[in-house]
RNA sequence: GCGCGUGUAGCUCAGUUGGUUAGAGCGCGUCCCUGAUAAGGACGAGGUCCGUGGUUCGAAUCCACGCACGCGCACCA
């Protein structure tokens, strides 16, 4: 029976081993395993907000360098989602990490309070009484509703562990926000670059109001189609340039949904790369030439059928050789030209299309692409005006779309009409069908060349650059991109090019009622007053009392002592009605939040913007606009971007889906740390699958770490970190040192460049690897088996203290609240820091001392390890030894490296967890392990249950090893004095 | 449709300037320990590197064409 272990042999036996357990250094720790995050956190937070950790990190950071992140403001309308974790969490964890890293962060968090989803909750909460309900109380209601949210939002971001000047966060509709929005909109009016001009928007005839894509709602309707045929303007020249020799009329054909549009027909837009068919046409005597898409022509011909008709395929063109073609208005006298757009496709109609630049947004484009006007004959209540026949004026277009078809057939001009069912858009309130129509809006030129800082004001920053020169907002944003500009990833740049590169003019002007009022006044003949002197005097009645004095003051009030431009009679002047787009309030936040507060935020542009990939297009754009505008550089040096949560397929995730994460939930459910740690473990540059059960799985991962600080704060309770400790090398511990060194240098590394998932996956697991499975598991036996003081304990001791730091601080951006937690249960803090209570106030760790001369040993080392278990896995299975301390590992080595093996020690044998070791002399130069089984010859420590020789060498304690036996003797003498 | 991305084990990720048999951790399976214990350890099985074609002595990597997915192309933010 000598396999079995003494504690097993008898009772007596067992008491004493019972004994000899006492006398251990087993681990011990206050720092629970079990987190409790969900009951934890929130105490945390108290005790944060009580001791004004933002404050007193700001105050320990007073002289540092400062880095700046500037929070794009989220929408205050709803609870925060997952993709508002993603987004703040990312943000949290690279301010903690800057200040870590000793810069100054201040973080100021901010709203977008106005716009159109609010009023919409607005409108429907008043009802049917919207429209008699006085702007004034609709805004009173929208701002108590973003208020209310701003409050809910900001304690949901708290709660996620968000660290910012919560106690003042910014608001584009506070007051002060609102008068620097205007500020920044007169400067952009001193620089001439803000214009007037009519483009066609979507208008409800019945409300006689312009309507956001979201005031509209489709509905299948069937309306009449026509297919009209335009005859060619300039017979001659056209036939001569496409080579027909016939005597024939040339026609275009198009098609419509909407013959009320084709009074305001200005071209036809052909595809530059569709084929057209010049087909000759014979019917009843008359003699055609048509031209329409070659692929339509059986479709288009079929719709009137014709036994007398005879068809001939003269030639076939390309769109782009009709450009600049010439024809007669069927019923109008007006000549049209043929322009060229790439939307045209042949899924419907001719392949030519009928473009009223006043009635559709992208005939709108294709007109401003060609200098075509904007026209458009109907007026606000969908009537038409004067400038149209006389048998059209004063008809809504309803009423006008027979008259008109009429009148086609009249003058041969239909080719055929028909029913067609489609989906159009109404008016989601009057269930009205909606109109295209072209009305007044205000634009910010970006091709428009302007000097960036004249003297109207002065440069923000000194030392201006070139940015004085003439160049447009476009130029001069192509050139920020690629000159100025950091984007992480780098593609960002390419995004952002591509948007700025094709994106029209900015329309700055909407028709909404919660929103920044634009502060323009119009003369009785309507003629816009847009002077920067204007704007500021009103700027400065917004900044006391906020935007409603737009509407409760009178224009006289709000124009007191201000001078007027020539030509302006301040008793007739009225105030228009506009809001500006909510993206030029958020757009300039560079100057309502970091210039506004400079004293703690500098100056623009700042170090860093980070947002959803959708903010290419969004605040990213609109931010850098009015920047370079006003004053010729970016706001900020670098752009990060992030992709968004997505179903664990990779496909999108709705609300309804089961994968979908409801984010203060999983932060109810398991805790705000989790859901931080699952974030900022994704790689965020790509789609970030998630879904609640991937979340709790993830809970795996966050106990590994826990754990493994738990162990090695148990094991360093009784350890005192002030002197430090000379590691010999080689050694384990030495070699831990080592990797915890290079912990420290690759987690700050990927910290530094911002790949979050890099600095977690390190951290993860270096806590499996090198502390669970190798050094936590090596250094067991000396740590529970030496006597308390011991050099060896105390040196394992000092390299797991030093680990244990580390981890907390490197996870401390990540795990805001489990590196606190550890750092509180941390008894010995390290030299220099031993008044710090929280861990957010501390700076990253330096990597530890260690011989680096010794990487080929521990890398053979390593491998003998490998080998040596495989060998203790056979022998499990071979023999049944189950425990690695009954077995014996014998080193064969090269004679050069048995000194430098022998000084590892028991190092030797803790690093498989065996209970003995020797060292062989290897007959080549090979080295290699061999492992016995020595439960059959040699008896175990009744304490240590390692296999040794020694067992029994001091008479007091037969059972005991020799090391043991003075470890007891130590012990029972100290307890005894 | 257009622009910008992404696609490597069940999951999350590495894979330098093309170069042995494509890696890690987790998860999973089997086993062990019971002095980290609602912990810990060992071993093992998992991959058409999205597809097709090309360049090359050699391709996860370079090129072309596809496919799938995401974001953007709006008076949504």
């Amino acid at each position: 029976m000598s396999q079995d272990s003494p504690t097993a042999k008898d009772p007596a036996a067992k008491d004493e081993a019972a004994n000899y357990k006492a006398t251990l250094n087993l681990p011990a720790t206050d720092f629970p395993m079990k987190a409790d995050l969900v009951k934890s956190e929130p105490a945390r937070l108290a005790k944060w907000k009580a001791s004004n950790l933002y404050t007193r990190l700001m105050d320990k950071r007073r002289d540092a360098k400062p880095f700046i992140l500037h929070d794009g403001p989220p929408f205050a309308n709803g609870d925060i989602h997952i993709g508002h974790v993603v987004n703040k969490t990312l943000k949290d964890i690279v301010l903690r990490y800057k200040s870590m890293a000793g810069f100054k962060c201040p973080y100021v968090p901010g709203w977008d309070c106005h716009g159109l989803p609010i009023e919409h909750r607005i409108q429907e909460q008043i009802g049917p009484k919207w429209r008699d309900t006085p702007v004034a109380d609709i805004r009173k209601q929208c701002f108590e509703y973003a208020q209310s949210y701003v409050e809910k939002q900001a304690d949901q971001f708290q709660r996620v562990g968000v660290l910012g000047d919560w106690s003042n966060p910014y608001r584009t509709m506070a007051p002060a926000y609102e008068a620097s929005t205007l500020e920044v909109f007169a400067r952009i009016v001193e620089r001439g670059l803000v214009y007037r001009q009519l483009k066609p928007v979507n208008w409800s005839i019945e409300n006689q109001t312009a309507l956001a894509e979201a005031d509209l709602e489709y509905k299948d309707v069937v309306d009449t189609s026509v297919y009209v045929a335009f005859t060619a303007a300039n017979p001659g020249a056209l036939k001569a340039r496409l080579d027909i020799r016939l005597r024939a009329d040339v026609k275009f054909l198009i098609w419509t949904t909407t013959p009320w549009t084709l009074p305001a027909n200005l071209a036809i837009a052909a595809g530059p790369d569709v084929d057209y068919a010049l087909l000759h046409v014979e019917e009843e005597g008359n003699s055609t030439v048509l031209i329409l898409a070659s692929e339509l022509v059986e479709k288009v011909l079929a719709k009137r059928p014709s036994a007398s008709r005879t068809t001939n395929l003269l030639k076939t063109v390309k769109g782009r050789d009709l450009e600049g073609l010439e024809y007669a208005h069927p019923f109008i006298d007006r000549i049209g030209k043929v322009v060229l757009a790439d939307y045209v496709t042949t899924t419907d109609g001719t392949g030519l299309v009928h473009t009223a630049p006043g009635h559709g947004d992208e005939d709108y484009q294709t007109g401003r692409r060609y200098g075509l006007d904007v026209y458009c004959p109907v007026l606000a209540h969908g009537r038409f005006d004067s400038t149209v026949p006389n048998w059209l004026t004063g008809l809504n277009v309803w009423q006008a779309n027979p008259v008109i078809i009429d009148k086609l057939r009249e003058t041969s001009s239909l080719f055929v009409d028909e029913k067609y069912p489609h989906s159009y858009p109404h008016d989601a309130r009057s269930k009205k069908p909606t109109i295209y129509r072209a009305t007044q809006q205000w634009f910010v030129s970006v091709d428009k060349s302007f000097v960036a800082h004249p003297q109207f004001d002065k440069p923000f920053s000194a030392g201006a650059s070139s940015s004085d020169q003439e160049a447009s907002i476009r130029a001069r944003a192509l050139k920020a991109i690629d000159n100025e500009i950091t984007f992480h990833p780098d593609w960002g740049r390419a995004r952002l090019r591509g948007m700025l590169e094709s994106r029209p003019d900015w329309v700055l002007s909407r028709q909404r009622a919660w929103g920044l009022p634009m502060p323009i006044f119009y003369s009785a003949d309507d003629r816009p007053l847009l002077d920067a002197g204007v704007i500021r005097a009103v700027s400065r009645h917004f900044a006391r009392v906020g935007s409603d004095a737009w509407f409760n003051l009178t224009v006289d009030e709000l124009l007191d002592g201000v001078a007027l431009p020539d030509g302006f009679d301040r008793a007739t002047l009225r105030k228009g009605t506009e809001t500006f787009d909510v993206w030029f309030e958020s757009g300039n936040s560079w100057f309502g939040v970091v210039e506004q507060r400079s004293d703690q935020l500098g100056h623009a542009p700042v170090d860093l913007y980070l947002e959803g990939s959708d903010q290419h297009r969004g605040w990213f754009q609109l931010s850098l606009l009015p920047s370079l505008a006003v004053n010729g550089h970016a706001p900020y040096r670098a752009v990060l971007t992030h992709g968004f949560i997505v179903k664990p397929d990779g496909t999108k995730v709705s609300k309804s889906d089961k994968e979908y994460v409801t984010a203060m939930q999983e932060v109810d459910r398991h805790g705000a740390d989790l859901l931080r740690l699952y974030v900022a473990s994704l790689d965020y540059q790509g789609d970030m699958p998630a879904s609640p059960q991937l979340i709790s799985a993830f809970g795996d991962k966050y106990r590994k770490i826990r754990n493994t600080i738990r162990y090695l704060l148990s094991n360093i309770d009784d350890f005192e970190a002030s002197a430090p400790i000379t590691i010999p090398a080689p050694s384990l511990d030495d070699w831990m040192l080592g990797e915890l060194a290079a912990l420290v240098r690759d987690v700050t590394g990927a910290y530094d460049a911002y790949k979050f998932h890099i600095a977690f996956k390190l951290l993860h697991d270096f806590c499996n690897v090198q502390i669970s499975s190798v050094y936590g598991n090596a250094m067991k036996d000396r740590l529970y088996c030496e006597s308390p003081g011991s050099p060896l304990r105390r040196r394992a001791q000092f390299v797991m203290h030093q680990c244990a730091v580390a981890l907390m601080k490197l996870l401390a951006p990540m795990c805001v609240f489990t590196a606190d937690e550890a750092w509180e249960h941390l008894k010995s803090k390290p030299p220099g820091e031993a008044d710090l209570d929280c861990v957010h106030l501390a700076q990253l760790p330096a990597a530890p001392q260690h011989s680096s001369a010794h990487d080929a040993t521990y890398a053979e080392l390593m491998r003998l390890r490998d080998e040596a278990l495989l060998q203790l896995d056979r022998l499990k299975k071979d023999v049944g030894l189950n425990k690695a301390l009954d077995a014996e590992v014998v080193y064969h080595l090269p004679s050069a490296s048995i000194e430098m093996f022998r000084s590892m020690g028991v190092d030797l044998e803790d690093i498989v967890g065996a209970g003995h070791h020797r060292i062989e002399a290897s007959a080549d130069q090979s080295s290699r392990v061999s492992v016995f089984d020595r439960r059959p010859d040699t008896p175990a420590c009744a304490r240590s249950w390692k296999r040794r020789p020694d067992v029994g060498s001091d008479p007091r304690y037969p059972d005991l090893s020799s090391r043991d036996a003075q470890a007891v003797a130590l012990a029972r003498n100290a307890g005894a004095a």
